[in-house]
DNA sequence: TAGTAACGGAACGTTCCGTCTCGTTAAAGG
DNA sequence: CCTTTAACGAGACGGAACGTTCCGTTACTA
């Protein structure tokens, strides 16, 4: 049986521990929000529930997080723990591995808080702006497979390391908003990294 | 002074013109909404809003569209008029004609519902299949794109028609949830056609 | 020791939800 | 012709969540 959102037993009360942050409020608050979106799913995460089930102040809650958005998107950094990019050998094999590491942790009930941060971020600018933030942040770190594709003198020259990493991010995304997490990682690497034209006239491998 | 929500003068009463549904009503409803997502935004759009506006009832408005999502997938069906694609001559010009044409229709202030209608389609699973519907149509309308570089001999073979289809759609919409409809087009276009890899063991010009 | 700020809790007014009645209107159908 | 049927505008209704504001308690800080 799930856990209800009304404060019924084990858990005892908290008090203030002085004129500073209680760490252990905010863990409650930031695990109560993890746990109703993946028992309950993002319908039912409200402050007010999230405040219930933490047995904490709304007060509390908009005194840390201004906003639902924002209370989200904390929930999410908390949860979230992706390891590095494995390397095939291959950019087709990290570019698709990468890709099933999302996925994956996409389909958890706690990775759903993803797609529910860009659909809050349409409406919230603070939220978008933040996750305008960690959005160039995965960018970034995408460069890695980029780096090492260069490092293999795999590359043709004709595409951009970051362009390369939007892309890929790009078809993460469309698949996250549109639920088909079970998409074919494979073909997407495919369709992204080998050329859809039979002959570019590009300046060729860069020596 | 952009309109107020509040049914204030020039608009007449409209009645019932029998057991049969009002064009005028159903016109004035979808024209509302569009109205207010494009001058106050989507935060304030809502059934009390639209109906306010529309001089029409709240129980009218669930007659014909049972949820918000639903009456939001409506208004921008109403207000989407995006005509055939270009033919550039290459494919890379034609996807990036495509992706400017996108672009600009979502960057127009009644083309942003589209984007809301994403968003919340991640909350509204009615919504969300009309979404889906409404995708796979779009998909199918670029391989228009595709048909026209087959006849040309263009194409590399290593990647499907419908795999191209759905790279074009996920940069679209990349750009479009993040805000960056000013993104360089002709740039998106090469990174999709063009491929990443000098040389792949397709059945190609292999040097 | 006095000041300060976080804490749980609860009440507040507001907005919007979706449902429901009401009286009016006019086409549909026997 | 005249009864039936259904759409219409209007708005009351209970419920939920919003975001704010108090309260009394707690314990660190100066």
């Amino acid at each position: 049986m799930p856990k209800s959102d009304d404060p019924s037993a084990p858990e005892e009360k908290r008090h203030s521990i002085g004129a500073r942050r209680n760490p252990a409020t905010e863990a409650a608050i930031l695990d109560a929000a993890i746990e109703i979106v993946a028992e309950k799913g993002i319908a039912r995460f409200s402050m007010e529930a999230v405040a219930r089930r933490a047995r904490a102040g709304k007060a509390t809650l908009y005194r840390w997080w201004p906003t639902r958005g924002a209370l989200l998107m904390a929930a999410y950094e908390r949860q979230k723990q992706i390891g590095g990019y494995p390397d095939t050998g291959t950019l087709e094999g990290d570019v698709a591995a990468v890709l099933r590491l999302l996925f994956d942790h996409w389909a958890r009930p706690e990775g759903a808080i993803f797609r529910h941060i860009i659909a809050a971020a349409q409406s919230d600018a603070d939220l978008a702006a933040a996750l305008e933030g960690y959005r160039r942040e995965r960018l970034d770190s995408l460069t890695v497979l980029v780096d090492r594709a260069a490092a293999r003198r795999e590359l043709s020259g004709a595409v951009s390391g970051p362009d390369m990493a939007r892309a890929i991010m790009a078809m993460a995304w469309l698949h996250l908003m549109v639920g088909r997490l079970d998409a074919d990682a494979e073909g997407i690497a495919r369709t992204l990294v080998r050329g859809w034209v039979a002959d570019t006239p590009s300046p060729g491998p860069a020596v």
